[in-house]
DNA sequence: TTAGGGTTAG
């Protein structure tokens, strides 16, 4: 869009505008003044209508102070209407410079897609000879370029700034570098922020190098984020809490929650906020101290519970494990929202408390609240870890028949595991076939996980072509097809396949647990032998395996699939990364104390078997998290009922 | 009239 082509706003807008004339309950005196002040504490929209109306009637609205707080509450209140704004925007036969500010920025600020409008009317602001922009009309043009990342209108507005001289205000200056970064163009935004005359403790420069950061952040420039963050002179709480919660988001989960720790130790208080956004980054990596830590923290601080920092609590203790702890906190919340019933939903689902999901979601339904498409992904997740087929089938038929939601492809991914899982595999294969989108890596690698569970190597190959076809760059289903193969003598095809994923660089992410002791999260990949206990681990690892042996453990090297010597499949068994984490954690904490497992891929059948001894032989409660739900072994016994 | 947040198939 060129800022500078001819626009004619008249003939697109209504040119008819409907107004109210009704008299209004209680008549303010008609001056000015009282008129305005009415407006600036008028709390509806029909309240605004009949003030509205009363300017009207009594020729007050020939007052530009007058017109231009009409205008104001109709576009900026708490009950805005921006259709009614523009109506009277265009009534006004002169709109004062105030005017022409308030609707750029509603426009800017609004959600349905303005950000256009904004400009628009800027451009016709330039060419108005009684209301020149000032320093308030720029940062809401600037604040439309950025979101509508409008980089050549951005340049023009900036080369505006220039030329009327408001590029030192403190709000153009950081809008401007909104603007740049919002864009992508870091450079452009880093040299106004150096050639800047902050003081570089000074809040205004706090607040540029915020913006820096998220612009490198959006960029994906994790590393160049981090360095503005190190440097900067003076950080606010809003720079900690940018900064944990873009690294949450960009899965960079460790580092958000070093973070959090350095806050703390550098004596900033958390807020509302910090720990809204250090919460996911928790979840993510089970570490269930750390969680209940900032949960005692919000209690003790009178931090607000609300639905918000309640659904990412709910979450942090479906997802570390404590899904009673979840379902506690869920009942004491004072406000639920959808998102709020989705996670106490889904984090049923993940721990395979199908039936308690379920109930969850007819109370949600009670409790009138319409049902979003993603808490239909934790139902049929719910019950396809279930193995409760029919009634996965009728919550989908339910789902798009009485609720009108079309299926997205996570959906059509709960409803092929769920089949598969049941061995019903025909049916899923038809399901694959003939949904209306097209099938993913995830999709293929549900199909051929089950595909290998029920030993089906026809129907697996068949779909495993198509697989193929999608020239897929997923490590994690060339292994699996792989391994489905494998299980089958096939070694040439193994080998072909591992070629492929050679020549296409894919590579699998490779198979890592850890543990949370004392606050500090413990990593294991396979046969690892880098922590500093190592030695001991070992040692551990070696009387767990002659206790098992005792108890009657045998090792199942159908889970190995390489073409190795059966005698070292049994030592790479053993050396799993979930078994080395169990064994750490056996040595490291006292006896009966459970132990909380994460693991980034889905636990193998052996490791199944063997932990559900482990809990035997040595008393303890394990909880696992792998890649697609829980398992609570205790007494020999599953929660999943191996079922997974 | 500048900056910050929660759920989602394997």
């Amino acid at each position: 869009m060129n800022l500078n082509s001819n626009i004619n706003i008249a003939t697109s807008l209504n040119p008819s505008p409907c107004l109210p004339l009704l008299s209004p309950p209680t008549c303010p005196s008609s001056s000015p003044s009282s008129l305005i002040s009415s407006l600036k504490t008028s709390k509806t929209l029909r309240d605004l209508h009949q003030l509205h109306a009363l300017a009207i009637k009594t020729g007050l609205f020939g007052d530009p102070l007058v017109a231009a707080e009409v205008l104001r509450s109709s576009v900026l209140s708490e009950h805005r209407d921006l259709r009614y704004g523009r109506r009277v925007f265009d009534q006004m036969p002169e709109p004062n410079c105030f005017s022409w500010n308030t609707l750029i920025r509603a426009y800017s600020e609004s959600d349905g897609g303005h950000p256009s409008e904004s400009l628009l009317l800027f451009s016709r602001m330039l060419l108005c000879e009684t209301a020149r922009p000032n320093r308030y009309t720029f940062p809401s043009v600037l604040k439309a370029c950025a979101r509508a990342e409008a980089i050549q209108e951005g340049k023009q507005v900036h080369g505006q700034v220039i030329k009327l001289g408001w590029d030192d205000d403190a709000f153009v200056l950081t809008n401007s570098v909104r603007m740049y970064a919002c864009c992508g163009f870091m450079e452009d935004a880093r040299k106004l922020v150096e050639k800047s005359s902050l003081s570089p403790e000074s809040e205004s420069s706090v607040v540029l190098h915020n913006i820096v950061i998220d612009g490198y952040f959006r960029l994906g420039m994790v590393e160049e984020a981090r360095q503005v963050f190190d440097r900067m002179a003076n950080k606010s709480v809003i720079s900690w809490n940018g900064m944990i919660s873009k690294f949450a988001q960009t899965g960079y989960f460790k580092e958000a929650i070093c973070v959090f720790r350095k806050m703390q130790l550098e004596g900033v208080k958390h807020n509302y906020v910090t720990l809204v956004s250090v919460l996911p980054a928790i979840s993510r990596l089970g570490a269930l101290e750390l969680g209940e830590w900032v949960h005692a923290y919000a209690e003790k601080n009178v931090i607000e519970m609300d639905d918000v920092l309640g659904s990412a609590l709910v979450d942090m203790y479906s997802k570390c494990g404590n899904i009673d702890k979840a379902v506690q906190v869920f009942e004491g919340l004072p406000k639920r929202n959808p998102i709020t019933w989705s996670t106490m939903i889904g984090g049923l689902a993940l721990h395979g408390r199908a039936g308690e999901a379920l109930d969850y979601f007819q109370r949600m339904e009670k409790a009138g609240v319409v049902p979003s498409d993603v808490v239909f992904i934790g139902v049929l997740n719910a019950c396809s870890h279930a193995g409760l087929v029919d009634e996965g089938r009728s919550y989908f038929n339910r789902m798009v028949n009485i609720y009108q939601l079309s299926p997205r492809i996570e959906h059509y991914g709960c409803m092929v595991d769920m089949l598969g899982r049941a061995g019903l595999l025909e049916e899923a294969e038809e399901l694959v076939v003939n949904m209306p989108v097209k099938p993913d890596d995830v999709i293929y690698k549900a199909f051929l996980a089950a595909c290998k569970k029920h030993g089906d190597a026809e129907i697996g190959m068949r779909v495993a072509k198509c697989f193929m076809e999608l020239v897929s760059h997923d490590g994690d289903s060339y292994v699996l097809l792989s391994n489905l193969c494998a299980s089958l003598g096939e070694w040439d095809t193994v080998a072909k396949l591992r070629l492929t994923m050679k020549e296409l660089e894919v590579r699998k992410d490779p198979g890592c647990s850890w543990i949370t002791i004392d606050g500090m999260i413990h990593e294991f990949v396979v046969e690892d032998y880098t922590h500093p206990r190592t030695k001991e681990i070992y040692l551990m690892l070696e009387e767990m395996a002659v206790k098992l042996q005792e108890a009657g453990y045998v090792p199942d090297t159908a889970q190995v699939l390489l073409n190795i010597e059966e005698e070292k499949k049994e030592s790479t068994l053993f050396y799993h990364s979930e078994k080395i984490a169990i064994a750490f954690g056996l040595i490291s904490t006292s006896s009966g104390t459970t132990l909380h497992i994460v693991k980034n891929l889905r636990i193998c059948g052996d490791c199944h078997s063997s932990i559900k001894l482990i809990s035997k032989v040595y008393g303890r409660r394990i909880i696992v998290r792998d890649r697609s739900r829980f398992h609570h072994f205790e007494d020999g016994v599953c929660s999943c009922n191996d079922y997974w």
